[in-house]
DNA sequence: TTATCATTTAACCTTACATTAACAAAAATG
DNA sequence: CATTTTTGTTAATGTAAGGTTAAATGATAA
């Protein structure tokens, strides 16, 4: 069997320190694609899958932060690296805030970040739920098309979701008829667990709920103290 | 419905350092158990379920990393952080060596800390791998659901169950015809044993016979001063 | 800037749940 | 058999979670 080299973008501006990285990881056995700032590097990501992204905080036009936010908003799964020069916590905390799974401080050392791209990886893949790449669904009469944020019912006009909605829907729809537990979603979508982000949670429900009733068999339950469950009835 | 807090061992010798982190964790609704060494932070280890271990690294008798390898063997899973003074390339590498989930030098802000660990209990949080609890039961006529909290009788439209109607009915499912020890609910589920628990679990059987009744195969019966029996009549 | 859309927070209401009380009935005990 | 202990059952109470709508805040683009 084939192994697949892992994909790594790289957005790192400083083109002496972006090349010898790059070559670095290289020459470990990562696929990596150099972007030379916050512009090109969300360019490229929209381009291809990616198994890690490693951003520098520090850069014009973008910096490392925005960019995140917006690959979030594309995808809410794949790992965040930031590489910054100064050791704000403020910086720490946002970075965080926006679901980055490390941090790094520049000057660092190669072989750490080698083991933390590694012990990243290996994270990812225990998760590896077939989930990770299903974004369209039937369910009912509605068909769901998560990449491109709509739900059509029947052949009507189909209704934009905004990401948070549509993010809600897709994993209820990854659970249909079965648990989709609040924490998951909350961690998930909302990255924090507390009591606004749950009511905010409540929120879209009853959105949702709304979308989904021109079908009278699709349906949103409740179970207490536990989650939601997306039935379809036949 | 009491949200079960989440679980910490902190081994940690310096008693002052380590009694303030405590308090602070504690003060953040997390559960923190503190050992002052390594040999007692692995009793405490098998004693109970953690979901975060934080070890620091330098400790007399046993270190941080001997401690967080003999844990690994009991535990593959359960994430380790590590407290480390002196920011040296080795240790942070040997930490990554045992399956360290993320590393910390002292001194270290506490908020960081706190963002650490809830960045790593999501990652956690999305693993959700279906633990081979069971969850479904036949009781005569009955379907019981256990993870949906729902019992259906033939193909009536199932009835919600409570959590701790769910859970009361499970162990007795579990038991099915045989004694379901009063004292096993009532650590189990109540996580106490008293005149009061008592009396609500009679208040939940009575609750359950009356959902039992449409099966008259199907009886719940009292083994005085015992617990009780769940039997089904051929 | 304004206008627009997404999201969060607030407010208010309803439902769900667990506990406790109260009283009745069985079972055990001396 | 009288008394105590345990269990059966229903109802009342207090609290927490969820449903829903609207207003406030934030973010984005024209």
């Amino acid at each position: 069997m084939e192994e697949q080299n892992k994909k790594i973008l790289l957005v790192e501006d400083d083109p002496n320190f972006g090349t010898v990285l790059r070559d670095y990881l290289m020459m470990n056995d990562y696929d990596v694609v150099h972007a030379k700032n916050g512009m090109e590097g969300f360019e490229k990501f929209k381009k291809d899958d990616y198994d890690l992204c490693i951003l520098d905080v520090m850069m014009p036009y973008k910096d490392g932060f925005t960019l995140a936010k917006e690959i979030r908003e594309k995808n809410t799964d794949v790992p965040i690296v930031f590489l910054t020069a100064k050791a704000m916590k403020e910086d720490v905390l946002k970075g965080y805030k926006v679901g980055a799974d490390d941090y790094l401080n520049k000057p660092f050392d190669s072989e750490v970040l080698l083991m933390k791209i590694k012990a990243i990886m290996q994270r990812k893949a225990t998760e590896t739920i077939a989930d990770s790449k299903q974004f369209e669904f039937e369910i009912g009469r509605f068909h769901l098309n998560s990449k491109l944020r709509f739900l059509r019912f029947d052949d009507e006009e189909p209704v934009k979701l905004s990401p948070k909605e549509n993010e809600l829907l897709r994993l209820l729809a990854l659970h249909e008829n079965d648990l989709m537990p609040r924490e998951l979603a909350l961690t998930k979508i909302w990255r924090d667990d507390n009591y606004f982000t749950s009511r905010s949670m409540d929120v879209y429900i009853a959105k949702l709920r709304k979308y989904l009733k021109p079908d009278p068999k699709v349906e949103i339950l409740n179970i207490h103290g536990e989650g939601f469950r997306l039935v379809v009835n036949s």
